[in-house]
DNA sequence: GAAAATAGTTAACCATGTTAATTAATTATG
DNA sequence: CATAATTAATTAACATGGTTAACTATTTTC
């Protein structure tokens, strides 16, 4: 018999959340005619900084198909899936790197550029109605909750 | 170019959280030879009071597919495929409603519960310690936050 | 100059998800 | 009460997103 317990109730919750805002995230997507995990990869190559992975890794140069799979979490088998997409799209262009033959570079193409403005607006507006309720000392001390518990799986090895 | 934004970064914030439990619930799982869609189900059927799904359609008898497919958000035809592998492993068992022979009725084998159980224990050791250093106040906070996103996204159609 | 490391691709595969069509049982209705 | 509509579940065909393992090509290291 199961019984009630805060910790389950917060996990149960961001799962939850995460899901809904997947969902949402996909009918935006889809009204431009990319998906979720290809708006994340244009939203990484306009190297948009409320992303967490540039926090610990600043970038100057043009992104590597291996930074992204680092920034996602995936290998990098599925980001050149992905990427081939992007790039039969013209979103996005892969350029040798001119000092490493092995490297390729990743830019957004004009196009990538402008979709990833469009869809900024809707993003914006979206969330500007999401999060009406809150002050900004509600938001900060809900991040700063997820980056503790981040740091808790970043130390520990929790899972035994 | 992509400015610093308190509401992307409360988004980036969740992702990241919920695909590093993800993360974490797979190696827990995978430790005792299922995935954690599949654990998700044994939960729903375990009627862990913690789920949210419960809170607004609380349940007498043993649920039926068309109800785990609500609670999760997928398909039936997705309820099934999953209910297959679970029912093959002898965790889960169908029977014939009584009143109703279109409806099926899905309990927990002996099996199932005790797996349900031992899985119970290193849940809760793992959110020990992942949730060491909050107090109750600061959780009960962070779940009201995201019940409230959560209610908004309800009431608006957030998604024109 | 050979061995090791790095970046990327390809191929084969699995899990999870979808929609559309079908079967069977129950409920509503004219 | 017979027929139509609804409901629950399944099946089949398919898309997507992810994996690992094997391979090529290029740099780095020793």
């Amino acid at each position: 018999m199961l019984k009630k317990n805060l910790n389950a109730s917060v996990i149960f919750h961001v799962i939850k959340l995460s899901e809904t805002w997947k969902r949402n995230g996909d009918a935006i997507t889809q009204q431009f005619g990319i998906t979720t995990q290809q708006w994340l990869i244009l939203l990484l190559l306009a190297k948009d900084p409320n992303i967490l992975y540039f926090k610990d890794n600043p970038q100057e140069k043009p992104m590597m198909a291996k930074e992204l799979a680092e920034a996602m979490n995936v290998s990098r088998a599925n980001i050149t899936n992905l990427l081939n997409v992007l790039i039969r799209k013209k979103l996005v262009v892969q350029l040798e790197d001119i000092h490493d033959k092995r490297r390729k570079r990743l830019t957004l193409t004009e196009a990538g550029k402008k979709l990833v403005d469009k869809m900024e607006f809707v993003r914006q507006e979206y969330n500007k109605r999401l999060f009406a309720k809150f002050s900004k000392a509600d938001k900060l001390q809900f991040t700063e909750f997820i980056d503790t518990c981040l740091q808790a799986m970043r130390h520990d090895n929790l899972v035994k």
